[in-house]
DNA sequence: TTTTTAGCTTACATTTCGTAACTTAGTTTA
DNA sequence: TAAACTAAGTTACGAAATGTAAGCTAAAAA
């Protein structure tokens, strides 16, 4: 009885885009490497949820997680090739977010 | 110390369309005006859940509820032309899971 | 007259999320 | 040298969101 004709590739993009803070990650990332506290700071998500996110989003090979050994050690997030190619996504939410979007008092 | 740089149109686009459910339901709704069982069994969501997102979605006036005074009613719901104006949005998406996005077993 | 359908609503259990405090290791300050 | 601080998380826990299932109302079909 449930039917399921919507692209299963589609499906899983939008589960991945669509949980929670993964896209304002991705759009911050989208502003070159960070550490996790610059990430932090910028979005305004809690470091449980972030550190949950970014696990989420390098498993899906969207965004690469390097230790750079100098000293104290320093880690970096960045968007993979993978994670860059969502630019055009982003671009269009901003589109149409200036276009449609208005902000009440 | 929480820092807001990113602009809030586009912030409350991805506070909507983050919204689980949201992006489907949209992409659903490209498809024409459609009634409510027929989007909850083609979307599989509960009917719970589809109510309250179908209500947001009006509220932000990217959906318009219809009664159609036939016998017996048809409540039909259909996107507006700011709903409309997501196809790029969810197209992008379309393209971007067509490339990078695999489906493993 | 009983059953079915559409379009919801309600109650309740499960899951997810946010807040805040804590940890570990190295680092600067006093 | 001890005390305090920072980065990058982790843990515990209460609050909020979600899914499941059942119920409801009005009309229609069997």
């Amino acid at each position: 009885m449930d039917q399921k004709k919507i692209c299963p590739r589609f499906e899983k993009a939008l589960k991945i885009l669509n949980h929670s803070w993964n896209t304002l990650l991705i759009y911050q990332l989208l502003e070159g490497p960070q550490r996790y506290s610059t990430i932090k700071n910028n979005v305004g998500i809690s470091s449980r949820v972030l550190t949950e996110r970014l696990k989420e989003l390098e498993i899906e090979n969207i965004v690469e997680r390097t230790v750079i050994p100098s000293t104290p050690v320093v880690i970096e997030y960045k968007l993979t090739e993978k994670g860059h190619a969502l630019a055009p996504v982003l671009k269009a939410i901003e589109q149409w977010s200036s276009m449609w979007v208005n902000i009440e008092e």
